[in-house]
DNA sequence: GCATGATCATGC
DNA sequence: GCATGATCATGC
């Protein structure tokens, strides 16, 4: 006999302001029990996710494909913050539904499993401690989200991305770098859970739908200054129907209201029926190719020092019609822009150098969250110049790039051969240039005094990642 | 103060 | 000429 739930959970707003309790507090504040219990105990290392739905709103957690509130439309969702200086940021990715690769390729987005499941999300952002138990983690937000439609165009542009390599029989070579906002990430314990797809033999590493943390960080400010958009409940009804798309999504950017980033909402305007976000920053850029970066400067009323290292980024900005200091895009969309130069003969002089390598905390990376492996996945946005008869660097073309699939195996033995180096506590063998494992190890730091500490507490100098200029080469061409 | 993106310098 | 080591300007 179960006893009436506190809320009704048919009813959006009952649900909201019944969850809405749970802000400033934690779990424990709701259960009748004693901290050295030895149940809630065992129960305070379980998932927080569901723990909630069961102790909370009186849930048995399931893996239904349904959304956990399925008569109200909406899908439960816990995800850790952390505290960065005086604000808090997303801690990881918030992961969905595992793609059944053998049934998502079958539908169309607005009738796919991520969306009948995820339109509409109850959004519980709590503040991560790993000195406490998870009953005790403090509810910082609380929040029903809805997908603003300029953000929604990306998702589906995602999705199809997703689902794309599927068809093509690629799901092994999904990367989380394919997409923008909606990933793909690695959902199991390790590289061995894989997954059959329907049109390959190959096995696929099993993967779920995620929005990633720098996604998550943007939904976090909109929550966190009360600004948040919510989109008209009609607005987002035809999103929901099954039914084809009454009107064309690229034409509603008019109908959007404040809370909005402008240039988001400029960026959508200039869509162009079909094109996908990435085809708009390669088109923006396409007009200015040849121009030097003094052609750009003053085309653009920049004053820029030419030595000043972020002079590509200001001028990429501008580019992209962004007066601010980024492209809201690339920074949910966690994208990497790198420029490079080409020499006037096309060789490629320099590498590409990525962070200094912990070595505290290598030794107890594994690959799949180091840190090598997130950045190497990422989308890359490369801007490549290149040096004309006088010298001058001209812009020659922009590339969205992903690392594929067999270079990230390669990838993955020299991040195997790093580690286990720092481990035996060797810092003079990494793997060089002149090894060809598309990366290698060499110095970055302030002069060779610059010293980092390891874990077994002598010092040596810091080095970092690089990709190698060969491998970039190959990349642009 | 220091990591980062990027480039310079040297020695084989 | 290239691989490797070293360092610079800037922003956070």
């Amino acid at each position: 006999m179960q006893s009436p739930l506190p809320y009704d959970k048919g009813d959006k707003n009952s649900i909201l302001t019944y969850a809405k309790l749970l802000e400033n507090r934690s779990l424990r504040t709701f259960l009748s029990c004693s901290k050295d219990d030895a149940m809630v105990v065992k129960l305070g290392k379980g998932s927080l996710g569901n723990m909630v739905e069961e102790f909370y709103f009186g849930y048995r957690p399931n893996s239904d494909a349904q959304a956990v509130f399925a008569d109200a439309g909406i899908e439960l969702k816990t995800s850790p913050l952390k505290r960065v200086g005086k604000e808090f940021v997303s801690k990881e990715r918030l992961v969905f539904n595992i793609i059944n690769y053998m049934e998502e390729h079958k539908t169309m987005f607005r009738t796919s499993s991520f969306w009948k499941k995820n339109a509409e999300l109850l959004l519980l952002f709590y503040i991560h401690d790993k000195e406490q138990q998870s009953l005790d983690y403090e509810f910082k937000y609380v929040s029903l989200w809805r997908f603003p439609e300029t953000d929604l165009k990306i998702i589906i542009d995602d999705w199809n991305t997703i689902v794309r390599k599927i068809k093509e029989g690629r799901a092994h070579e999904i990367s989380e770098g394919d997409t923008l906002y909606l990933g793909a990430c690695t959902k199991g314990a390790t590289k061995a859970s894989v997954r059959q797809q329907p049109f390959s033999d190959i096995p696929a590493m099993q993967r779920a739908f995620s929005l990633k943390s720098k996604y998550l960080n943007y939904i976090i400010k909109q929550i966190a200054s009360g600004m948040h958009h919510v989109i008209d409940e009609g607005e987002y009804a035809y999103l929901l129907s099954e039914s084809p798309l009454p009107r064309d999504l690229y034409e509603s950017a008019n109908n959007l209201e404040l809370g909005h980033a402008v240039a988001a909402v400029e960026s959508l305007r200039a869509y162009k029926n079909g094109q996908t976000f990435e085809e708009l920053v390669c088109e923006r850029f396409g007009n200015y190719i040849g121009w030097s970066e003094s052609d750009l400067m003053k085309h653009f009323d920049l004053k820029v020092n030419l030595e000043a290292k972020n002079r590509y980024n200001v001028i990429c900005n501008r580019i992209m019609g962004v007066e601010g200091k980024y492209i809201e895009e690339f920074v949910k969309g966690d994208i990497e822009m790198k420029t490079i130069i080409l020499e006037y003969n096309g060789s490629l002089r320099e590498s590409m150098s990525f962070q200094q390598i912990k070595y505290k905390e290598i030794i107890y990376e594994e690959w799949l969250s180091s840190y090598c492996y997130e950045t190497l996945t990422k989308r890359f946005f490369i801007v490549v110049f290149q040096r004309d008869e006088q010298r001058v660097p001209r812009l020659l073309k922009v590339l969205f790039w992903t690392m594929p699939h067999e270079d990230l195996a390669v990838a993955e033995r020299f991040w195997e051969n790093t580690k286990a180096n720092i481990l035996n506590g060797d810092f003079n063998n990494f793997v060089k240039l002149s090894d060809n494992m598309i990366c290698h190890v060499r110095p970055k730091a302030r002069n060779a005094q610059d010293l980092m500490e390891t874990a077994s507490g002598t010092f040596e100098k810091k080095k970092a990642y690089w990709l190698n200029n060969a491998y970039i080469k190959s990349i642009i061409s």
